[in-house]
DNA sequence: TATGAATGAGCCTTCATTCAT
DNA sequence: CATGAATGAAGGCTCATTCAT
């Protein structure tokens, strides 16, 4: 859903698509550097070999970039969370399921993920920026509902549950901050391991 | 230590002192509200009243004024820390009191720990803020230290102490963006049901 | 004698001619609307179904068709008012047509003229514009030479034909600001009112 | 009303005033010179030897400056034109006045004029621009007012007294195209001769 | 012919900071 | 101390134009 007329000729589409996700990676990993607001046109024209101009054959503006960023990093998440919890299998398993999932997904975005958490002040501020937020707010939805299922059928122990959800968001949303491909540990060896911390 | 000469009369140190306290405190509020880049000096001078000319009485630059709510809060939180540590109580309790201090701590300077979070890019980057960095991992050394201990005398099981320091830090670090005080827990109790996490 | 190099095998100089007075008309319109410079080729592109880049096959640059904007109002008039006082008719007719053919060719060229007054700092300062100023004065003489003619054989009485010439002027160009087809008076009428000021 | 934020000090007001004064006037100038698209905040920089971020001092917006110098134009022709229609005068007095003070404050007004001419299209368009449209309309009301008054009361004679009032406005609005101080003919002159048209 | 990609100059505006008063 | 004026460097974005396809 580029903002930035992509053409409408299949040929072309798929090259202009394509190059708009090599602007928006090359974004989201300047932005995670330097931080959105310092990072500007004319690095992103450096970093993707476009002339300033260019770039707006791709983005309608730099805060489009920011939104694709975040759209890139949610929307799959979204689904995968939707997926796992759609099934049958028992709470425990979809907390395990859901961690790894985020996780892994997380590994392959870090920058998006150091972006979304620096730029929490425009995310919150901005109208334009409801559709983001609602999808964060459905993600959660979705892990509390794990957590309530696993504390009624006993699989999971909570002090409060309440108190869980929160830790859990933010022991995972600090991921991206250390966690790298190849480290000592796999992402879904760091998801298991936080798994534990809640079921019996 | 302010960065904009104050005077060394006494009486009017005070009264210079109460300023910069105030700026300080303006411009973590705005800064977590809408940035650090996006709030201008004009907000700043809006905000407190001084005129922009005025502004530079108190501080010598806008970044200093990053630097000084940095300052704000991790000096005090690193003392507290290291008194925690200092003491010749059981780990276990060393822990529970270090959570305490540490969610009081964030209760109370907000704004503070919003921005801290957010400029993480810059904190990171600059070769000028070296002594802010330090003081964080020195803190977070202090955090581990607690941790060894505990697992080294058995009051705290860890799958994989580095996963839980992780943990912790993100669950803590993350508090500032939800905890209000007056909410429905206060910090002490959420740092003993965190505390319990670990704590056999 | 358009810019951008017309096909030379009749059948498509025909299409291409075509085209490019849709496109002269399209901007007319625009730069009526808008003003010659907040009118950008993608407005043109826009409203003429034509890509950015094809526009160019019709036109060597966008100054290019001010340029035919203001040849296409001057042209036609300037030949039909060299006619009229070729004529042998009395200065009192002559004027009479002549004021009848401008408010004529004025209603049926309302967004020409109105870019014509607009740019008036264009045609004034630009060397390149020197062709347009000529036929905008060739028109004024055989006007005032109407005149001329009237005040000598008595038929027309001026205080000063100087301003006679001024405040027909003034009001004929400002026409195109309130002048519609099908309004209450025809073109026609309007002239012969206007002509009757100046005549005994 | 200057848009942005003069000072309250009377003493620096003044200046202040004075000074936004002088950059509305050059303002004036190059705009009627070269357009206002065409005029960058760089040459009114250069024409008022202020740098280029100091003119935001004096203005809020370059569409700021425009306003103010239509504004300038139309409020004290606006005020004039009231005061004498107001007296208790034959309408033929009225309008000789009307036209002597419309015609000497274009005279000292030329560049302004100009623009007022030219930003035909930014004024119809832009709702902000509805303050400008409403003043100008005032003034064609008070000068129909004195036609219909002198139409009525037999002092003036028209065949068709809308087509009358097209005209003045007409020739009036073409005068700043060749009016010059210390021409053949003064404004005053100039108004008399006009005036006599329309009256008996 | 026609298209869409690409360029690069230029524009308005913002802003941290300095300084005379 | 405090003010408001002033600076000058960016910054995001637009746009006329060119060109390979």
């Amino acid at each position: 859903m580029p903002s930035a007329s992509p053409p409408t000729r299949p040929a072309l589409r798929a090259r202009y698509e394509e190059r708009r996700q090599g602007l928006i990676d090359a974004a989201a990993k300047l932005f995670a550097e330097r931080g959105y607001e310092q990072t500007s046109i004319g690095d992103l024209s450096e970093a993707t070999g476009l002339a300033a101009g260019g770039i707006y054959h791709y983005t309608s503006s730099k805060e489009d970039l920011l939104i694709a960023i975040c759209d890139e990093l949610l929307d799959p998440l979204l689904e995968q969370a939707r997926a796992i919890a759609a099934t049958d299998a028992p709470p425990e398993r979809h907390l395990r399921e859901l961690l790894r999932a985020w996780l892994l997904h997380i590994e392959s975005h870090i920058p998006h993920m150091l972006v979304f958490g620096q730029e929490r002040h425009t995310i919150e501020r901005e109208p334009r920026w409801r559709a983001v937020r609602r999808k964060r707010k459905r993600f959660e939805e979705i892990l509390d509902g794990v957590l309530a299922r696993g504390e009624a059928d006993g699989s999971m122990a909570f002090e409060d549950r309440g108190l869980a959800l929160l830790a859990l968001l933010g022991m995972v949303n600090y991921a991206p901050q250390w966690l790298r491909p190849g480290g000592r540990r796999s992402a879904e060896e760091i998801a298991d391991v936080w798994c534990n911390l809640f079921v019996r």
